[in-house]
DNA sequence: ATAAACCTTTACGCAACGTGAATGTCAAGA
DNA sequence: TCTTGACATTCACGTTGCGTAAAGGTTTAT
């Protein structure tokens, strides 16, 4: 039996594009052409054609599939290992994916829930997204998983009262930090002040409170360019004084 | 404060060239182009790169991020679960595709395991490639998972002389239906020898046998062009003659 | 002044085809 | 016989998100 590039496309399941672009690559070549330049195709090909699509619904790609089919079944096992192997890289890449998207729709809906009014659109913007984006990593790195769940746990679980709350604390934060560093010594009382409502600011999303942690999150602040550019808006150069500041606070020397 | 291409790459650990593709795609301009052409990032276009790069670790295409940026936050919200949705999609196709993959693996394991001079290369590349692509999808439906699960194990468990004695059941088999199908009686002796040989090489597979399983499969056999050229090989139009004599073997009426 | 380090635009490459465009071939009906 | 419609052919561009030159202008440091 005999098939051009159609019959053999339905037989397979499809499309004449694929039939001729595996002979381009030399994946699938017809038996022969005929005097028109059809393409005619036998039952070898059908064979082999079954085999390269039983490899691609693997997920193996075509340049590997040519070199399988090529060689021998040692190999072919070797590289269906290889294949497996990638595929479970894959598998954990994308769970990783969709946990961080499942907590980024839940951070939005808790807070869609609380305020249909975007009410807290700016509060949201600021804190979760730069939070999670800027602080995510970092904070993970050094203090695990759990201190940056736990925040977002608690972001969830936040009543508006609440909210309102933070925003007017973060507000007072950054308004002591701005005076202390306007009046210039870090260990005057308005500097110290800041620093514990730095604190009280923390403690809304830190389970835990440890003076060690404290101060190294300041000074993280200083050692990456986007914290110092972050707290820098409040003024040039406060970054730096709140680390000193922090540093009489907590007693840490880091 | 202001960036060239290269300090905001750096800043952000992303490539120049990125920056360039999205200004080219209209994703992230710059600030503005100063008298020598250069592009000039500002602190407003250093927020845009850090909720564009946010998306971007969430896997979101650019052109989404394009729309995300532009609407509103309840619109955000809605392209997120919308991409949950895919992801979701891609996690379970792929574990799909790794189930399969573990499967043709744990074959070619047993293969090789039972025979280091691949002495049942041509056994192995029928029955398990053959059987798993061209009979595993329509058996899995008509039959469920469970058929072609154990059929997998079975062959797994299967020791050297088994191989052997089915290799010869298979030969025996075609043997049998080339002789009747050339007597053309399919109720003669020949012929019911010939299901009752097929029956018994079934019954290597199959963990129950029962009648209608059986003419199923062989009605499937013809209904099925693919497994009609199989059979067909024997002889041509022999799958039919096999499925009538087969109705005669079960005394099922289909 | 000259080299190093930066900037620019242009453009091909990648995987696996989809989707035309322009044109040739074949079997069948009026 | 002529035409129509279904098939075939070969280009060749589009898709995604950049990597990677190539060929050239600008700025900075020595």
């Amino acid at each position: 039996m005999e098939y051009t590039v159609k019959k053999l496309a339905e037989l397979a399941g499809i499309s004449t594009r694929t039939l001729r672009y595996y002979d381009e690559i030399d994946i699938l070549k017809p038996a022969r052409i005929n005097s028109s330049g059809y393409r005619i195709y036998g039952e070898t090909q059908i064979d082999k054609l079954q085999q390269i699509m039983f490899y691609r619904e693997l997920g193996v790609g075509l340049d590997s599939i040519k070199t399988i089919l090529c060689s021998s079944s040692f190999n072919k096992h070797d590289a269906l290992r290889e294949h497996h192997g990638k595929l479970l890289d894959k598998k954990q890449q994308l769970e990783l994916l969709i946990a961080n998207v499942e907590k980024t729709i839940a951070m939005t809906e808790g807070r869609t829930y609380m305020s249909d009014k975007e009410k807290f659109e700016g509060f949201k913007k600021k804190m979760i997204e730069e939070n999670e984006l800027k602080y995510g990593k970092e904070v993970r790195e050094k203090y695990g998983n759990g201190t940056i769940d736990s925040f977002n746990q608690k972001i969830k679980n936040m009543s508006e009262e609440q909210y309102d709350l933070i925003q007017k604390l973060t507000d007072d934060l950054n308004e002591a930090i701005k005076s202390a560093y306007e009046e210039g010594d870090p260990s005057s009382q308005l500097a110290q002040k800041a620093c514990e409502l730095h604190k009280m600011w923390l403690l809304n999303y830190w389970d835990q409170y440890s003076k060690e942690a404290h101060m190294g999150l300041v000074q993280m602040y200083v050692d990456d360019e986007r914290f110092t550019a972050y707290y820098d808006k409040i003024a040039p150069g406060c970054t730096v004084f709140l680390r000193n500041a922090m540093r009489i606070f907590t007693g840490v020397e880091e």
